[in-house]
DNA sequence: ATTAGCACTAACCCTCAATGAGTGCTAATT
DNA sequence: AATTAGCACTCATTGAGGGTTAGTGCTAAT
């Protein structure tokens, strides 16, 4: 019976892995209805919608098959059958990358934060909350890491007798500020003439250098001798300490409690507990940075069980120097992916264009 | 009929406005019923709960009446009742301001953020987390209004050769950034001169003055001739314009689409449509900046046809020296007005304690 | 002024049967 | 040998009917 699907006309060869063109006409036919009715599929139903003449009969043969092997579920015996994720693999392997998109979306797309002068923190907001419209679905995005950005420039301000507000700016124009604490009490002037030290040697070199840089400053012995300098250490250690663990930014999340497949009272919990500990999705995100291009994680492939009914699709956004942060979209698995992927590719694309200009560098 | 209810006891003075005090005690005892099991009050149901011995029968008069006064509506004819948005209002009046707090809720809130140097919008979002989780609700909160607060300091960093990157820091210790865009090119050293120019003469004053002295220096003849004043106060103009419209966060939209009370799809979007465009919940938070104490905007009372059927209970936070912004939850009309009150309250004191201790005054 | 009694309403819930989309299997057809 | 037609079977969904229940308004008795 397996042997239909799995046989691809090579007599006496198996390949367990391969799908004959037939059944993977099917498969793809399958998905592609249930992507767009959100219905179970029937043999008959299919027989009228697939492209070539192939009697319900035979399709119910196929399905069978397709369900031995793990592409299809029932969820009763008299009931169509369903994707399963292994199935939207297959589906999504399957597609052009990157599937193809209307200029009218391109043009929305292109929209987002083309005034002048706008913070990242601010296009990334946009940014994300378009998709999110657009998408109808989740969206999110991280913040640029600081560890792998250059330094723009660093202020030191006092603030009381023993605490100092902090701001670094980075060249991918991220302004960061935190407070640290002395034992010490020091003035403004004082403060200045340190800022600026850290400003001279450390300008455009990245936070992960500056602090390797600092250790290796801590164990000089010259250091001990000269008194600015000496402070200049002490409290630039303070201020390159890994500060903020990364940020990241959520819209529409709404949109996914809206959408039917999440109207079970159970599976909207589950949603609403995986954004409130961002970590996971974080994880994902990050991960996601490491390469080119759009990623995609169906179902059991994202770690996270509150998320078993989700995809997300990712892609990195960069400005000239460093790829920065990844935007994605969280949806339910039986999204239209090829609307989704081209949205978010081009949205990361676009997102890059705009930073880049808007970057220091 | 009306008479019942409206006349109070003095033989031929009707007073419209006021209900005897039985019809007072009928209602009191019908809002608290449908707060606690959100279903229709019947008069059989309610003889039993009501603390004096009072037939149905006569229940029903008097619940008769209350829907004729509008106090009441019924969704059919052979339901119980409803209290409309007239109820709530009459019913929060009648309350004790502010209600008790259990000890257990006290703690939680005052866990939040006694974590030294904190951000001020750090704390904001903490707490606005808590209280969404704490009520159930959605919850709101205003960041600090850049421009009642008073100047620390501000820094010009030079981007590129015609941005200017500006860092405002206020007392209330909020950190804000914007660019700005200049004709010419200025040397980093100059721009140190000219912030430090403006900070000598603008420190410790508010946003507000700063932006009148500055449009007051433009006419005197004397900045003409002075160069450094004359940059600084072009600059300083363009750094103290207008900023940010003052920002507001949000947290546990997404409780609100699990209370049964929104289960309709109907309900869902409009909610969805008033979160989105926030500027409506900013305008009423604004407006209760103005007043000390709790605010309790009831349903109809919410100029917004999207939050019909919901209420805002809002409190102002403050430093030592200025009311800052306003803190808020909203919920279904039918909420326990006693129980998200005291929480309001008490958070939007420890709130204004937690941010008063991090002011650099 | 209050209450008991009564007729009436409408939602809710249960059951039951009909419907319909779908399946798997077998035998006939190509 | 692959495909298809035919058939019996399954199960979710729908809608009608009927009883139950919580509620009402009105009237007459207390």
């Amino acid at each position: 019976m397996v042997k239909k699907v799995i046989d691809n006309g090579k007599k006496g060869v198996r390949y367990n892995l391969v799908l004959n063109e037939r059944a993977q006409l099917v498969l793809h036919s399958i998905i592609e209805n249930y992507i767009q009715s959100s219905e179970p599929i029937g043999s008959r139903t299919l027989s009228k919608t697939i492209g070539i003449t192939l009697s319900p009969a035979t399709i119910r043969n196929i399905m069978s098959d397709l369900a031995e092997l793990g592409y299809l579920i029932q969820n009763h015996t008299s009931a169509g059958r369903v994707p399963t994720d292994k199935a939207y693999r297959f589906y999504v392997n399957s597609l052009a990358t990157p599937p193809s998109i209307s200029e009218q979306i391109k043009e929305k797309i292109s929209q987002v934060s083309n005034e002048q002068g706008s913070q990242v923190e601010a296009i990334l907001a946009e940014t994300v909350r378009m998709l999110a419209e657009l998408t109808k679905f989740a969206c999110v995005v991280s913040t640029p890491k600081a560890s792998v950005s250059r330094l723009q420039r660093i202020e030191l301000i006092k603030i009381s007798e023993d605490r100092i507000l902090v701001i670094l700016v980075t060249k991918a124009g991220v302004v960061r500020d935190k407070i640290i604490f002395t034992n010490e009490s020091h003035t403004q002037e004082f403060l200045n003439s340190v800022a600026e030290f850290l400003n001279d040697k450390f300008k455009d070199h990245s936070m992960q250098e500056i602090r390797k840089e600092i250790h290796q400053s801590m164990v000089d012995d010259r250091t001990r001798y000269h008194d600015l300098l000496a402070h200049a250490i002490r409290l630039g250690k303070k201020a390159f300490e890994l500060n903020q663990p990364g940020e990241m930014l959520i819209d529409g999340q709404m949109n996914l409690l809206l959408d039917s497949h999440f109207h079970e009272q159970s599976s909207v919990r589950s949603l609403i507990d995986a954004f409130e500990q961002k970590s996971a999705i974080m994880k994902i995100l990050d991960d996601s940075m490491k390469h080119k291009g759009v990623h995609i994680f169906i179902g059991i492939e994202i770690d996270l069980k509150q998320l078993q009914d989700c995809s997300l699709i990712t892609a990195s956004y960069r400005n000239n120097q460093n790829v920065l942060g990844s935007i994605g979209v969280v949806g339910p698995t039986s999204m239209d992916y090829k609307r989704i992927i081209s949205m978010v590719d081009y949205t990361a694309k676009i997102l890059s264009k705009t930073i880049t200009e808007q970057s220091y560098d």
